[in-house]
DNA sequence: TGACAATATCCGCCTAGGCGGATATTGTCA
DNA sequence: TGACAATATCCGCCTAGGCGGATATTGTCA
């Protein structure tokens, strides 16, 4: 039962949740949802962290960029509440902003990759 | 996306899983999950009233007893989620001794009420 | 190797909310 | 109304974890 308050847990702080929602998207580099949300590095960094010791995200080094993607592999339960949080978190105009900075950093980033 | 992690906050603790474990079975007083867990009065009754705010779960005063169950109304997100609790929750040796506390108390108390 | 960029971790500060015993509230019944 | 039972709330205490600036780490490239 640990384990399972603590991946639920990991989804009792709204930016965690924010965060959860664009990796829907796909993989996702640190300095992309910093812009994206608009959070500080140290509070990225943090939240990523505490999701991926919850089971929620794994990480993967590229060169100096770490990329952070979900892991349905780990829990059962993480797995099940994926398409629930599809679901519930992609509606919505926040949703839609912090969607529409991504595409827009990354197509500022193009060029110089990141 | 507030009212979400406020949802979600409300799983963040493992006896509050455990409540809600329970109330998949149906309506309960505080009696009855004070003794299914082995909980103290006040804990008891301030994890029901949390449950209460955050939209889980409904109270119905039955003379000096109060007896809560789910409410499935309030929130998409929450029924929504009740079943994949029912799959997640409801396995396990801790609910099913749980269980048995509460099927005895009930026996138990059968001919006193409550 | 030295400079730099991306990220992780440290730090001090602060709040939400956990605990369970003590007390207040509320309803019932003689 | 007074006694009692069930429940809610108060209280002091304590911990997890939030914040974001400062610093450490790590990898790359000239």
């Amino acid at each position: 039962m640990q384990t399972q308050a603590r991946i639920f847990k990991a989804l009792a702080d709204e930016t965690r949740l924010r965060i959860l929602a664009l990796l829907l998207e796909g993989e996702l580099c640190v300095c992309e949802i910093m812009a994206a949300l608009e959070l500080p590095q140290s509070t990225a960094s943090r939240h990523l962290a505490y999701l991926r010791n919850s089971g929620w995200v794994q990480d993967c080094r590229q060169g100096v960029w770490m990329y952070y993607r979900l892991s349905s592999d780990d829990h059962v339960l993480i797995r099940d509440m994926l398409p629930l949080l599809a679901n519930h978190l992609t509606s919505g105009d926040e949703y839609a902003v912090a969607l529409a900075k991504l595409r827009h950093f990354q197509k500022e980033q193009g060029q110089r990759a990141c």
